[in-house]
DNA sequence: AATGAATGAGATTTCATTCAT
DNA sequence: GATGAATGAAATCTCATTCAT
């Protein structure tokens, strides 16, 4: 019983902390970091002034860090979670596959990546090492899929370094145009993205 | 003589508006407009705190709107000055010629483009009529373009559309890592433009 | 049984508020009042926020206020205790006596003297009256006790006012360096206070 | 005549400066340090909230921490001269000086001691070298001056170190009672002083 | 008795702007 | 044109206290 009361009490914090990093998110992605007042994010959950200190002593900064480091983490975790999910398909689909995810890690954390891409001060906030490695993987893990698959003659022979480099500019043109809100991002439907996927594996034919 | 005079104070007045405003464009683009102090602006310069007020009565406000707008004339300018000199060239050439313009203009005023890109009031302050009829044009041109050269026999035929993106994705890429400062960005060295333009050229080839 | 948990449960309590006075004359005498947080002082005994009113219904006030009188009601005890011992001795003995009677008095209580000379509000919570006829009766006493070992010839005649002026001023010294930490006290080292009675008596001898 | 106007404005803003550390020394030796307002400070000599940033960019904390070093440089200087004015006089008179100083001085600067007294951090503001070096001296110059008036046949040969504890425990004494108020200070009023000093004097004859 | 999340009044601090010189 | 002291509204932050559990 006593356990129970003290597990409410103990979810209802948890709650509220969440509320205030998920508002705060939303604030900090729409009018940046100095223009977001704390009074804004405290009125936009009906939260008295001072508790924000109590879920976060060091006030607005604390809990930017906080909101960069824990959502950095998920966004990590569910990008490798996603990778480990490409197999042996045609090459059309794995293009397929490697768009869809991005693209939807873009939708789900674009809040994040607005912040990320407009404060300066977060990048430091951030392991970047372990961003750099991660990142660093994923560039030399394309070129040498696409090798593999010339090798198997399902693709011509050619400079597999900057057919990786145009690729990611796509996922990067895609993921300016959602942040910036300049348009809809070539990515998100399915018809645009199966055209630009059939341009380019049609150009890559042996 | 009191001309002369007339004339120094009139050159020195317009060297500290000019001052003024390069300061903020770099104090903007490095800590955003709520995040720059007026004062930071008024000491990265040596001026006394009153004195903006005499350049830009509306004070902060009126200084980015400046700012931006001043800003803004003359990237269309330099662009538009830029495209007439795209000729009859090879296909190598003309993206050699649109990466390196690309390139130039974005180095130049990125401080520009950083400020662009952060503050969402900012898009309000320009002609946003302007800037979408100029960004149409281009959107139109290229695959226009595209078809030209593969009618005469330079190019095979393919998805102009999605080729067109492809470029555009390019140079968006380019333009995310220079802003962005996580890299040095594709395009800027000649060695990598060229290796990415063969690779699409060689793509291209009919 | 059930009176034997009631009893333990009062003695927990007692044991809580006494840890919590005591905590707070520490707190207070090294901080001050106003520069001690009602948190801090829960936090120095492990103690959640909410308990501290229910021993204090009055908050931080009352416990100053508690603390002040039931400390002040300890030190007259005390003091009139160590006073009524004071008897026939040689008069060396006498001041051996009132310099060891002040220095332990001092040094038991030293918090609460700081307490009591830093917050000017302080003073108003105890009955002055009750400490300036306790006072006033020492200052009249030590002349007299003085005159009365003249008369019997043990000391020399003087101005015996004079002499319990530096008497009492040796104290407060004393108590001062305590107080402000600045030093030892010429009274708590015996050498010290032999060397100064030795000096005062040899000045008083006939 | 545009020296004249800088001039003006420089005294002006020297006075503001002078004018908040004035009030603010009041005001912290009254009510303590945490327990004076910024506001009161300000409201106090009519000035807006934020100016007091202006001169004292670190705040509060700053504006104790010049005031402490100020006003400590200026006793050290006053007491330094007042020093090297007491000549060979008769002991009585050397006394009546030595006194007479000390009381002019507490009084004079009042309000410094009592902030030095009631708060603990102060204490680390100001070069404690300095200080002790100051209060070593004339610890060691006080026994000597007696030793060479008891070789000259002036006063009886005596315990020295102990007189100067005497002597110094007095002037502390009368500190202690100026610093809380609680009585008018033995060595203020002339009578009072003549009297101690007599009483003094009579027991050091030969 | 005990807990600690929640409150909000009031404190400190910031900063764009004004204005006398 | 130039200065920087002065202003005060609005921001951030503190902290004694309340209250549901």
């Amino acid at each position: 019983m006593a356990t129970q009361k003290i597990n409410m009490r103990q979810e209802q914090a948890y709650e509220t902390r969440k509320k205030l990093l998920e508002s705060a998110r939303k604030l900090f992605a729409e009018n940046g970091y100095a223009g977001t007042q704390v009074r804004t994010i405290n009125r936009s959950i009906d939260m008295a002034d001072g508790l924000i200190y109590h879920y976060f002593p060091g006030g607005k900064k604390e809990l930017l860090q906080v909101l960069i480091q824990e959502n950095f983490q998920q966004i990590i975790t569910e990008v490798k979670s996603r990778n480990e999910q490409i197999g042996n398909l045609p090459i059309a689909e794995v293009l397929e596959q490697i768009y869809r995810n991005a693209d939807e890690v873009f939708t789900e954390y674009l809040d994040v990546f607005k912040i990320f891409f407009r404060e300066n001060e977060v990048r430091e906030l951030i392991e970047v090492d372990q961003l750099m490695m991660f990142i660093d993987g994923r560039r030399k893990w394309f070129p040498e899929f696409l090798r593999e698959r010339a090798n198997a003659g399902e693709i011509r022979v050619m400079d597999y370094e900057s057919a990786a480099v145009t690729l990611s500019a796509i996922m990067m043109n895609h993921f300016l145009v959602k942040i910036t809100g300049l348009g809809a991002g070539c990515l998100s439907d399915q018809e645009h993205r199966f055209k630009l996927i059939d341009y380019q594996v049609k150009l890559w034919k042996p």
